[in-house]
DNA sequence: CCGGAGGTATTTTTT
DNA sequence: ATACCTCCGG
């Protein structure tokens, strides 16, 4: 294999650079919007493979699996085209996926020596807030003080503190000061909140992160596991927090083979811990410093468009210098939408959709973006009415219906029986059975010997049946993949009458998880990884849309990233949505908004279309219930930028017709009104 | 001890 | 609109 001539992947000079760039020193490349970074990304992973690398020893650390695989289709195109099928597909680099599911596949394959049960299963967000909640209560901690933080605010403050490798007063200070108060308590619950993981054998998110980074600590271990690998590329690196961070450096000590890419202009996840010092400080880390190449030529947007992204988040006061150009001539401005509320914003955006299928754009190339998750649901009525298909990103998850986290809760049970969370999940579902029984029946469950202690344990006789039938499943499900999954649905349908009304669209959701099962090859991998990369929600009970069909994009602008669309929408471009009222107080926060707004500017090709109703609608306010709230245009469209867009008013003011003046007597109806009171 | 009723506080974004 | 919590009757 002699190294591919770089020329042959059409490489501006920036981007050959990147992708030639030797593996002996770190190198950062600094990839604007739109400038080519995930195929350049895919043309250094191929250079490598191309020049000799053992692709086994490749590891891609991306952001989402989602743009795991966006990598992987292109590093695999690019082989093919340079070697035929057939060596492509050994060329490819055997892992890539988020530094989450890298650690749950290397902590069970090294789980014995770090003392885990290789069986551990992994708690989502709500199984982890649930944990808290039953730590709470059974550590004696039910007696607490008056506001003291509610299970999901607990399970956040914690994640927090470990991602940011801070200690517990400062995340409290920092980000959640009405309950710094309770700090010793929350210390003890926390303590709690470990030991009762490590009882169970399972680990939450945070955990992936944490215990490989403390096997890394080990200079033995580290030195095995960094050894099995010659390079590690890390994409969207401004998005990594400090335990990530901390990762990539032990993994690639010294920083030989070393690759990150990234855009601190796009940062926007530090609620998450993510920290932009990651990618600001990573080139004087190393001595010799690592290697910068910055990447500023964008093929996305047009030139107003991107003038008008420019000079938004050219008023953000910290950022690496960079200016994005493009080559691309002509192009509208981006347009800002006045309508007076949100019903005009919708019927507004599905009538633009509409217009832009009439002049050829698919659905597909257009999209819908949005601060937060419930702004989109008036849009979404309108589309249902005016029958325009969509697709929903972010926000609610299919696996978050109560009905399928049930099915998956039994199934976790079968695959580790001391997961108490899951225990207790099932359990509750048996009719007479409340928390005080569930936590005996827990405990008869976790005994590990094929669930025969739970089918002879004594139970309220209303539950007696019941119990009898969920042991027995649980026993006949202790069978290969998948026949042990269809055991557990089996069940779940049968007993889903005994819980709602509406049985049909949940037997639904319960065969669309059957159909999901069946593309993983274990119990194990389908549970690691369905909790890892939860499939993205659909629009409403249809089920996902064919592939072949086309429907329109909404997403979050989170959810958005890495993406692009022709056609661009911005709902609820106004203080409150953005930035969203709940982040106005540290101006580090206000700078993560304004970065959003730049992220979502920069998704759009042609045109953009940024909406500004005047009115917006709040639901339960404390005091005044509903009501509607005036609305500003956003503060990140100060008069400033005005100068880059069109604006427009819609619908446009109709004229008026003159009101016809009636002539005939005069009657004096304002004295009769002082009249009454006289 | 369970489960329904009724009252109260609550809402970002994701692995 | 909803989810969570407390109170009270089986």
């Amino acid at each position: 294999m002699s190294a591919a001539p770089i020329r042959d992947f059409g490489l501006n000079d920036a981007q050959g650079a990147a992708v030639s760039h030797s593996g002996d020193q770190p190198l950062l490349v600094i990839a604007g919007a739109g400038t080519g970074k995930t195929n350049t990304l895919a043309c250094r992973v191929a250079h490598l493979a191309l020049s000799g690398a053992d692709p086994r020893r490749i590891l891609l650390a991306t952001f989402s699996r989602r743009a795991a695989a966006e990598l992987t289709r292109r590093v695999e195109r690019i082989l093919r085209r340079h070697l035929g099928p057939e060596a492509a597909a050994a060329a490819i680099p055997s892992y890539a996926g988020t530094f989450h599911a890298l650690g749950a596949r290397l902590l069970r394959e090294y789980a014995e020596r770090i003392g885990l049960d290789p069986h551990f299963t992994i708690h989502d967000r709500e199984d982890s807030a649930d944990l808290m909640a039953l730590t709470r209560h059974n550590a004696g901690l039910s007696d607490l003080p008056e506001r003291f933080p509610a299970k999901a605010t607990c399970i956040a403050i914690y994640s927090r503190t470990v991602n940011a490798r801070l200690p517990l007063a400062e995340t409290l200070g920092r980000h959640y000061p009405w309950a710094a108060a309770h700090e010793a308590l929350l210390a003890k619950l926390f303590g709690a909140y470990v030991e009762a993981k490590q009882a169970q054998g399972v680990l939450d998110y945070d955990d992936l992160l944490l215990y490989l980074a403390q096997a890394l600590e080990d200079p033995a271990l580290a030195e095995e596991i960094a050894g099995r690998f010659d390079h590690l590329l890390v994409d969207e690196y401004q998005d990594t927090n400090a335990i990530q961070a901390e990762i990539t450096l032990k993994l690639r000590p010294g920083g030989r083979g070393l690759t990150v890419v990234g855009d601190d202009a796009q940062s926007i996840y530090s609620f998450r811990a993510a920290t932009v010092r990651n990618i600001l400080d990573f080139p004087t880390q190393f001595s010799p410093p690592a290697h910068v190449v910055a990447l500023e030529q964008n093929y996305r947007s047009t030139a107003p468009i991107l003038a008008a992204a420019n000079a938004v988040i050219a008023l953000s006061p910290e950022r690496l210098p960079k200016s994005l150009w493009t080559d691309k001539q002509g192009g509208e401005r981006p347009r800002l939408v006045q309508v007076d509320g949100e019903a005009n914003q919708g019927a507004y955006v599905a009538t633009q959709v509409l217009a832009n299928r009439e002049a050829g754009a698919t659905l597909k190339q257009q999209a819908v973006l949005f601060r937060t998750s419930s702004h989109s649901a008036v849009l979404e009525l309108e589309l249902t009415r005016r029958n325009i298909p969509f697709v929903k990103f972010g926000g609610l998850k299919f696996l978050d219906a109560a009905h399928v986290k049930d099915a998956l809760a039994a199934l976790r049970l079968v695959e580790n029986p001391r997961d108490r969370v899951a225990a207790f999940r099932v359990l509750l579902l048996l009719p007479g059975v409340g928390p005080a029984h569930a936590d005996r029946l827990a405990t008869a469950a976790a005994q590990g010997d094929g669930f025969v202690t739970l089918a002879a344990a004594a139970a309220p006789a209303k539950a007696k049946a019941a119990l009898a039938e969920l042991a027995a499943v649980l026993q006949r499900a202790n069978a290969p993949w998948p026949t042990d999954f269809a055991e557990i649905l089996a069940w779940r349908r049968k007993t889903l009458e005994d819980s709602y009304d509406d049985v049909a669209p949940r037997a639904a959701d319960l065969d669309a998880l059957a159909r999901i099962a069946e593309t993983f090859v274990s119990r194990e991998r389908f549970l690691s990884e369905l909790t890892l990369d939860p499939p993205d929600a659909t629009s409403d009970e249809a089920g996902p849309p064919l592939k072949d069909e086309d429907y329109l994009i909404l997403s979050t602008i989170h959810s958005a990233k890495g993406m692009e669309w022709k056609h661009v929408f911005v709902l609820n471009c106004v203080d409150g949505c953005i930035p969203s009222d709940l982040a106005t107080g540290a101006s580090a926060e206000i700078e993560e908004e304004r970065r959003l707004v730049y992220v979502a500017m920069t998704r759009a090709r042609e045109t953009l279309e940024m909406i500004v109703p005047r009115r917006f609608y709040v639901h339960g306010q404390p005091r005044n219930g509903d009501r509607h709230v005036l609305a500003a245009r956003s503060r990140f469209l100060p008069a400033s930028t005005l100068a880059h867009f069109t604006q427009v008013s819609w619908p446009p003011p109709a004229a008026e017709p003159a009101a016809p003046r009636r002539e005939g007597p005069r009657i004096d109806l304002k004295a009769r009104m002082r009249a009454m009171w006289a």
